[in-house]
DNA sequence: GTCTGTTTGTGCAGTTACGCACAGAGAAAG
DNA sequence: CTTTCTCTGTGCGTAACTGCACAAACAGAC
């Protein structure tokens, strides 16, 4: 039962009882539907229509097809209408993947999201391995560093994170501030796990530092602001994010060679959809009410 | 949501998840896949796929379509077997239409052919108007008279049957008995309700006696019959039937000219399947054990 | 009866779609 | 890092399919 173009042809043709207006139905010529018709009783070998001058007859075979294909073509239809509708309203799963670091930035614009299409399922996925656009894991992806360069990904600039350097004020009574990196000597630091971070601050902060001056380690962004604030040592921060905390000491003030840029990525296959240019155009609108950040 | 081709291309895509393997299942080349999404996803308006070096991923759109379709193929393969089946089983309805006067005989062939395939449920018409085989109306029909020549109709030759004049013994002991066509002066007779019924018998008949001699006229062979029975004239009967009631007499014995040959009619889209062939062989093989016929 | 409109059926010409070959890109393995 | 394999993507020639035109047959109207 291969081909279902003619399952389709001989459907029409059992429907409306002859070959001329099946034809005009598909939009082809009648003698198209006729061959259709040889072809799929050749194939099944059995005859599916009487032939006679006024029209074709549905034999039971030909009236079982119909009842069929008369499923199938609903079927069909209602897929059809849900895909292209689909296509432009906004709802089903959305998949979002992100660094770590801006869920408190990203989570504020997913509620909003969420408020105005209530259709929508989201699901924010922040882990240590990057999900890949491709294979379908997320739709969107909120990047950081140097803009990503993978074939077929849509990137756009989203904002530059400004990073200070930061300690908790128990810190700071403990064992001072420095005034500058040339008095970093004797401080405890905390970092990335990851040597080959590729945050601009950290790469800056491998310089100016001793490897073992760096006290505490991890891959998750939320155990550096909370060890931060344990007072373990001094850090990296968003500025937006100290500034919430009125116990952070500022250690250095942002410099632009700290910026950690972010991006926002899209796969191509997915860019043109209505639900992500809704996500991405919220998410470009929301960042502009983000003033400590730019 | 035209061309059911490429759905189930597309389908077979979703499922395997490799153009390749699609190709491969379908027995077509790898590009015509590609150009089947490509077109679909154009018609659509929507990705259907996320296409990356491993192969393609179904988006939400893709794996809907990939249920649907998977419903249908399913539908489509219970639909071929079905046919397939259909035509070489003998199930579903049989419709039989014929000449009034045959049924004492046809109904006993039947009763077997019913008895044989449980799974037939029979109709036998028995009309005014000839049913055509043409538009459906039946699968086989018996006709007398002068052999059909319809287009599209394969004719096989039955049975001839012999038609005698035959009178109740109510009759002959009231009037009296023709010794032959030149005692008709007088006498009473039976035929059909149509001046141009195609009995060789009744044509004979407009011959020898005048219009008014003919009593009782009917379009339902059972109804000469009746009539018959009551007394009420002469009339032609099939020698087998008049054989079997003992108050009937002769008037005149069967002859050649007055024989009706039966035919069996078929339409030729319908008589190479299974169900008609056993029907008709087991028609004709019944026909064997009517001695008193031929 | 003739005429008209509709329908099926077929040979021929054009066009679309297919298969083929090759290129390019990742991903996995050594 | 290099090699190898798999999979996608595209230009080109061919083959299959489609559209066109015409013929034939039939039903209905007049």
């Amino acid at each position: 039962m291969e081909n279902w173009d003619e399952i389709r042809t001989a459907y029409q043709v059992a429907r409306l009882g002859t070959v001329s207006g099946a034809a005009e139905v598909l939009g082809v010529h009648h003698a198209t539907v006729i061959r259709h018709i040889d072809a799929l009783e050749k194939r099944l070998a059995t005859r599916l229509f009487q032939r006679h001058a006024r029209g074709y007859t549905p034999t039971e075979a030909g009236r079982d097809l119909l009842t069929v294909a008369q499923t199938t073509e609903e079927q069909f239809a209602q897929l059809s209408s849900r895909i292209k509708g689909h296509g432009e309203t906004v709802q089903g799963e959305f998949i979002i993947t992100s660094v770590g670091g801006v869920t408190g930035l990203l989570v504020p614009v997913l509620a909003e999201f969420q408020h105005r299409h209530q259709a929508v399922q989201l699901r924010l996925m922040t882990d240590m391995r990057i999900f890949r656009l491709d294979y379908g894991e997320a739709h969107v992806a909120i990047r950081a560093g140097a803009a990503p360069e993978e074939p077929d990904n849509v990137v756009q600039p989203l904002i530059r994170i400004r990073y200070g350097l930061y300690a908790h004020r128990s810190y700071v009574e403990a064992h001072g501030s420095p005034a500058s990196e040339q008095e970093f000597a004797g401080h405890r630091f905390i970092a990335a796990e990851t040597e080959g971070s590729r945050a601009p601050f950290f790469r800056w902060l491998r310089d100016k530092v001793a490897p073992d001056q760096i006290v505490f380690r991890s891959t998750e962004p939320a155990a550096w602001n909370e060890a931060l604030r344990q007072g373990i040592g001094i850090g990296f921060l968003p500025a937006w994010e100290a500034a919430a905390n009125s116990d952070l000491v500022e250690i250095l003030a942002p410099r632009p060679e700290w910026d950690s840029p972010l991006w926002i990525v899209t796969h191509v296959d997915l860019h043109r959809t209505r639900k992500v240019q809704a996500f991405v155009s919220l998410l470009k609108e929301s960042v502009r009410t983000w003033p400590q950040c730019a």
